[in-house]
DNA sequence: AAAAAAC
């Protein structure tokens, strides 16, 4: 497999400079990011053209030579990220997916289907650590968009037995979106590889068989949400003897009090009881001091890498508050200025607190005449399935969520974010700060432009603001005028959208 | 209150 000790220096934080300036607005895909391609043909069901596009690239992308890598190692990073590795192993950071060992299959996935170039810094720092010996447990934190998917799915595919047709590899994800975005991607990755893989959501009723009535997992990975991952483990379906890396998505909440904390510890021990030794890797853009804390805990001898809060806000993407009169402004000031102008923008994701609110704003724009779907925890899973599948074909521009999409749900087409509530914490008067920043992690994917609008009405709204603002030590622009149309142009303009 | 939930 991978490459047993390596004489070399522990990754230190990188900050070399940008050594060209940053490209106009969508930069060309240079390092591993996720799906990046523009959707051409919305209505085209995307696997015939990407078959086409495939076997045209692959000829290009698999000659690309070394040398040209190593000239492009400094570019494009989506920002000067600070990432700081603590461990006390060596380790060289990849600077090319060559670096890495991996299978000529998983490599040409990297190249043909991916359309990947070199890997992100994330990917560079933290692969060597998951996929080198000893195989140590991994807490790892980088920015939204960063690349952390590619991360994990790479360590599950490259870890995989192939010969065994057994599940070895467990990703537990907080919904049923992120797990179906998560196979999707370790799918397309993993094209060439021959490993299989399976989904662990909830059956919507159209496809229903009772677990009793189904064979046993032969899937080599799955990925799936906890209420189903452990449904099928209880039922003898999912054995887990074999399974030596066990990943959490978005693990500072999988391990919160207020998250899925019983769930996520309930699986981890049970595959710990079984099975001999389990790498265990824990990847979010966020881990507050408490969860730090309980999450250092549970792992055994680790990897940790970490980015400071101050450091966490995405600078691509411009954050503005707009001081409304009341909660009926709220609705015209997203329909007359931000939708008008945000039209031609790209596509738009509008975040409230709660199910019952989305339900009445999006009555309101929909009596407006504007056509907007809505997702959230109430929706069946055809329903959900269906909304999501039509924004990411782009289908629909316009998307109200409560909090369901507010982690890890990638579509680089949005470049519009809308607070229609800021994010509270349960039962006390705190900013949600996470959810905040994953919530305007939905734009400005790997390095894209990006503007969020707060919509504030009242005076706990700007003390929630300006707390949020000090937390990250980041700005937020006021949009002076709710009423003007010059303010919000300026304010796109500022963003680099229009 | 949001999230999962073949209970």
């Amino acid at each position: 497999m991978a490459n047993a000790a390596e004489d070399t220096t522990l990754a230190p934080p990188q900050n070399a400079p940008p050594q060209n300036a940053p490209p106009e607005n969508v930069p060309p895909k240079r390092w591993g990011d996720e799906e990046d391609d523009p959707v051409e043909e919305p209505s085209a069901s995307s696997s015939n053209s990407e078959e086409k596009v495939a076997s045209e690239l692959k000829v290009e992308a698999l000659t690309i030579n070394d040398d040209e890598s190593k000239i492009n190692k400094f570019l494009d990073e989506p920002q000067d990220s600070n990432i700081t590795a603590v461990t006390d192993t060596p380790y060289e950071s990849a600077s090319s997916f060559e670096d890495l060992n991996l299978s000529p299959d998983l490599l040409k996935g990297l190249y043909v289907e991916m359309k990947f170039q070199k890997p992100s810094k994330i990917q560079g720092i933290s692969l060597p650590m998951i996929l080198n010996p000893p195989h140590k447990d991994l807490i790892a934190q980088a920015h939204n968009g960063s690349g952390k998917t590619t991360c994990f799915v790479l360590g599950m595919l490259s870890r995989i037995d192939p010969k065994l047709k057994m599940p070895q590899a467990l990703c537990v994800c907080p919904t049923r979106e992120l797990a179906i975005q998560n196979v999707e991607v370790l799918r397309k990755m993993g094209k060439y590889t021959g490993i299989t893989s399976e989904c662990a959501v909830p059956m919507d009723s159209k496809h229903y068989v009772p677990i009793s009535k189904q064979p046993p997992i032969s899937a080599q990975v799955v990925v799936g949400t906890p209420g189903t991952i452990k449904k099928w483990m209880s039922s003898r379906k999912l054995g887990v003897t074999k399974i030596k890396i066990l990943v959490f998505d978005e693990a500072d909440h999988m391990l919160a009090e207020d998250g899925f904390k019983d769930d996520s510890l309930r699986i981890k021990k049970d595959i710990e009881k079984h099975s001999s030794h389990c790498q265990v890797l824990l990847f979010s853009a966020t881990f507050n001091e408490n969860v730090k804390n309980f999450v250092s805990r549970i792992v055994k001898d680790y990897n940790q890498l970490f980015v400071k809060k101050e450091e966490l806000s995405l600078e691509a993407v411009k954050q503005y508050k707009v001081r409304c009169p009341d909660e009926h402004t709220k609705t015209l000031v997203i329909k007359d200025r931000i939708l008008e102008l945000g039209e031609h923008v790209g596509q738009t994701i509008i975040f409230v607190r709660t199910r019952n609110s989305a339900s009445i704003l999006h009555k309101a724009l929909v009596d407006l005449g504007y056509a907007v779907t809505t997702i959230q925890g109430a929706v069946s899973a055809e329903d959900r399935d269906k909304i999501v599948q039509e924004f990411k074909n782009n289908l629909t521009k316009v998307l109200i969520s409560t909090d369901l999409l507010a982690r890890g749900f990638d579509q680089q087409q949005i470049n519009l974010v809308i607070n229609y509530d800021l994010p509270v914490k349960y039962e006390t008067s705190e900013p949600d700060y996470e959810v905040y920043l994953h919530r305007i992690g939905r734009a400005g994917r790997f390095g894209r432009k990006g503007a969020v609008f707060n919509l504030l009405c009242s005076d706990r709204d700007e003390m929630l603001m300006s707390k949020i603002e000090h937390y990250f030590g980041s700005k937020v622009a006021e949009v002076k005028s709710w009423d003007s149309d010059e303010d919000f142009n300026n304010a796109l303009e500022v963003a680099g959208l229009l």
